[in-house]
DNA sequence: GGGTGGCTGTGACTTCTGTCACTGCGGAAA
DNA sequence: TTTCCGCAGTGACAGAAGTCACAGCCACCC
């Protein structure tokens, strides 16, 4: 797969909202000190428990978050594409991640060491208070999916995820909104948290009560009221 | 409940590991625009959804920190006591509360409006820094949280949940280490993320097993090796 | 064409969860 | 003392979740 031609470091930290108060001076001595890292589809950018090193700001691609189990299930916790930033956190209290990251597709990612952003965040008060946005997004992100695994089953999770998908990726056709399942089973299984068989019975079994069409992993929505009733109950 | 003779306001500021960054005349000014909220037993702070007004700091007592289901199960997400600060995410990303608050005891808190703080920030960037390590921690409890609903069962998390209060709250006794449940079956299992009969009968399986021995609400662990064998598999 | 490997669908089953209903205990209030 | 109420224990059950095994499909590579 071919990417596009690279950006200079400087112009991707410009884009970024986070380093929305630097100057251009400031951009270039922080993008001296920042290397490109590519990872092709599958790989795994860190582990949970390695020693955190530093922050990955995405430039294209996207990056799942999850965390393993002993017997090897998998929870995804977040999937990011760009401009997203990865493992801001551990950059703060000095501990390990918390959890592991691998590669959807090819990607490439800016990395910035945490003494140089620390010294960045003294500096500019500002971009502290983005990455405490940043944080808190996805704190709130980590709360719905408490919620949704304390207190649903795993049908409505799975009718949340469609729901969800159909409003980012979702088109009209005369049918009804649809869109692509850029995952198989086992993907899903983990984002929703449960294992592969259940998502192929409750997907066959929404597709018999007509909520959904299935052509291959294309989803077509048939009945969004009925679906968006589904998880009122 | 009789609180202790109350410190000033800024005499709390100062011993948060927050402000430390901050000198007298600083720390003044911030405790002028700060004034001291108590909360009886039972009394929600504030409810999920609520318009972010500004910072808890905790003074005395503590906070259980949680959402409910709309069946009013209760899922608690974490449980605070001083010098902890609570609700700090809302007030950067300018969003609602995204979960409600009550008083596990009788509680006092200084509250610190959201404009305050931000400015507060800004002026000093070390606040900022150690906010971040603040919320980087809750995210890690978070994780911890889904990574327990989503790979184990209601015995794993109650075994689990006993260890940890024994290694925080536990006294060795000649037949092993006890500790008193500060809580009933119902706030235990919304801390576990399960009901109250299942905490009932799972409680009963680990005496019957002679993992544990109850009297009343004192658990003593007979053979913490067994319970933490039981977390491994 | 034939083999291989990944993905999906499904039946049969076990185990875990959660619900309902009811009992009994013990402390606080009347 | 009696009454009441919150809390804990438990049986019976329904439904959800997860496991195992296996079959079929399809794309891809020799």
């Amino acid at each position: 797969m071919l990417l596009n031609p690279a950006p200079s470091s400087r112009e991707i930290l410009r884009a970024n909202p986070l380093f929305a108060a630097l100057d251009k001076v400031e951009l270039d001595s922080l993008a001296s000190c920042c290397g490109i890292r590519s990872f092709s589809q599958g790989e795994i950018l860190f582990c949970e428990g390695d020693q955190c090193a530093g922050l990955y700001i995405l430039v294209n691609g996207s990056v799942r978050i999850f965390k393993t189990s002993v017997n090897g299930r998998e929870q995804v916790l977040a999937v990011e594409g760009p401009p997203a930033s990865i493992a801001e956190l551990p950059i703060f209290d000095g501990g390990s991640y918390p959890a592991s990251a691998s590669a959807l597709e090819n990607t490439e990612a800016l990395f910035l060491s945490r003494t140089d952003l620390r010294a960045i965040c003294l500096e500019h008060p500002e971009v502290s208070l983005k990455l405490l946005q940043v944080v808190g997004g996805r704190l709130r992100k980590l709360v719905g999916i408490i919620e949704e695994l304390s207190f649903t089953t795993v049908r409505h999770r799975l009718v949340s995820w469609i729901l969800r998908h159909s409003l980012i990726e979702g088109q009209s056709t005369e049918r009804g909104v649809r869109f692509s399942l850029n995952a198989n089973h086992q993907e899903l299984a983990a984002q929703i948290g449960t294992v592969r068989e259940l998502v192929s019975r409750n997907l066959t079994r929404l597709v018999a009560q007509k909520f959904i069409e299935m052509q291959g992993r294309e989803i077509t929505i048939l009945d969004r009221e009925g679906l968006e009733a589904e998880l009122s109950n």
